[in-house]
Parts: C-alpha cells; structure tokens; sequence
DNA sequence: GCTTGTTACTATGATTTTCATAGCAAATAT
DNA sequence: ATATTTGCTATGAAAATCATAGTAACAAGC
C-alpha cells in the first residue's frame, strides 16, 4: 500500500502541519480541484490531473480514510462509484480559493487571463478572487458562486479529455 | 541538482496547478510557516521542520529561484545568508491563514487548543481563524495580527530546537 | 455467443526522490 | 591548538513515482 507518510501530525499542535500531513501533496490537491469543480468520477480526475491511475487510486483512498472524501454508488451492476467531498472536504474551499487567488497574481502573467471567473449570487456581479467579494465586500461562500471557465480554459480540459479518450 | 517537478505550471491556465507546481509539498509548506514566523535561519527552519538539510536545501533554492524568497547576508565573515520573504512570499500569507484555519477545525479535537491565537490590532481583539477578524469583521492583514503562541506549544517548539542543538 | 467498449482500477519494473547518517568548510572563541 | 558554530554537501539504502500494460466485471451490438 501506498503511505504518503504523515505522522508529524500527531505530534505537532501546529495547524499547518496538521493539514499538511493530510493534503500537503500536489496530487491530492490537484484532486481536491477537480471534486470542487464538480467531477467526480475516476477517469474524469485522472484525465485533468494527468496523475497515474495509482497515484489517484492510492490519494483517493487516502482521503477518504482521512474524512475528506466519501465514495458514493452511482451504479450497481458493474459496480462504480463516483467520489463526493465530505463536510470536512467542502470546508477545505477557502484553502483552494486562497491557492487560486496567489496562483492567479503571481503564477501567471497578467495577459494571460483568469481561467475562471466567478460571479457572487448574493450582488449579482463579479467576485474577483476573495476572500471577500470585489463587489459588495461581503465573505465569498461557494454556493453564492457561479463559476464561468474562460473559452481557453474549457478548449484546454476539453483537449485533455480528448486526448485521454483517444489513447486507450 | 533537485527538481521537485513543475511542468504542468507552463501547459494549463489553472492557477490553483501554477501554484501548486511551486508550494506543492508538504517541506515547502512548513518552510514558508517558518519563515511567517519570523524563522528566517537555515538551523531554525531544519530544526522545527525536522526536515534534512537536503530538503531544506533544495527548497530554499527552488523557492529562491521561484521568487518567494531571497537570501540576505547576515555576517560577512564567515559568510552566513538569512531567509526572507519577497513581497510574493508574503502575499502567500492568506494561503497559510486558510490551511492553519482547516487544521485547527478539522485536524485536531478541540480540547487540545490553538497553537497560536492572534489579536488584530486594528480592533484590540482576538482575530479567530479568519479570512475576517471575527470581532470586528474586518479582512484580516498580517501587519495587522500579534501573534501568541500557546505556553503548550512554545515549549514543543522549544523542545525540538533543544533536542536539535543536543545531537550534533 | 463473441467481439468490442466502458469504467475503475491493479501489476510491473525502471527511474527518481527521500531519508538517515556522516562529514566538511570557514570561520570565531578558548 | 582545539573546540564550537553555522550552513550546508556526500553517500548509499529505502521508498515513492512514473510509464506502460493488463485485468475485472459487466453492457451492447452483431
């Protein structure tokens, strides 16, 4: 079995280590990104992360012991299952949307665009990257937001999909 | 020379995989929470992330040539460089605010306290967990947080700076 | 009833990373 | 001259990761 190896985590009060010894893997985060953005399925992960089938085998399994993930029967015969965020696992978010917010500012250059852009339900006007609303000022939460992929980003994940399908 | 593998970074426009490309991994995680705590010497970093000087190493330099940390000369002779962080380091600091918010609530029972609890200055009161003081609602910025650590947890950080001294 | 397709993985062996342990260099302090 | 401090580098064993291939369990079409 495959251990990411996490024990300084019941020997540290620290926070950070904590959460770390459990998502502190690019993998898993990348994982996490996917379940956020609404997929849920196997393939569909392995297809956007680009990880091996094993590394997203062994990272699921280990969020699901974890409480962050739970798997869920989408259909009985054969047997599959979809892979669903938990409580713990939605909570997760502000973390994402922090990544995005540093990732977007200082990771990419400024023509480049945002790859998603998010409207806030609560105002009806754009988001901007949080925590609070560009807007209305008011705290981000996920369900008072719709996500719209920037064209690119979509062609991008369609692309990678297309190419996964093709070669199998 | 060690590469931590970053190549997804220049082939999608998702800013969560950019940034992960460069704070993916749990030892770069737990060095920039060294050095937001103001831990800005090699020994220091080695001895409260337990990591090896290898790891340390390699970080430094990847996060060097990453633009989130430059090195400063402290001495001259003998020649000896401090780890700072660049105004890029620092704007990761919502990032670390979010992940130290999720393991305080998800990773830990409560009766085993925070590790740290801040004040915002800007109010006088205790701050919470954040992204917005929760006395006074306001965003919170790190300029404007005293940090406290808890008696519990200075004394395992100071417990593991002296077993470091001891053995070598 | 046999081939093809779908989905979710597991198996395998080479490559790469990490870990534990030790050591070095360039000074200062004694 | 010897010990100590600080910041690393060297080495070889152990573990994780990667690319590639294959399996299992069924459904659907011919």
């Amino acid at each position: 079995m495959n251990k990411i190896k996490g024990n300084i985590a019941d020997q540290t009060l620290c926070p950070v280590a904590r959460a770390e010894s459990v998502v502190g893997d690019r993998w898993t985060v990348l994982i996490l990104r996917e379940l956020f953005m609404r997929m849920h399925r196997f393939e569909e992960i392995q297809a956007q992360t680009g990880a091996t089938p094993q590394m997203i085998a062994a990272r699921l399994k280990k969020l699901e012991a974890d409480g962050i993930v739970k798997r869920r029967v989408y259909n009985k015969r054969p047997l599959r299952h979809e892979y669903q965020l938990t409580e713990k696992g939605e909570a997760f978010y502000p973390v994402i949307l922090a990544l995005r917010a540093w990732g977007e500012t200082w990771c990419k250059s400024p023509k480049e665009g945002r790859a998603v852009t998010y409207t806030h339900l609560t105002c009806g006007k754009p988001a901007g990257l949080g925590p609070a609303c560009e807007s209305c000022g008011k705290p981000l939460h996920r369900e008072d937001l719709v996500a719209e992929q920037a064209p690119k980003y979509r062609r991008e994940r369609e692309a990678r999909w297309d190419a996964f399908k093709a070669n199998r």
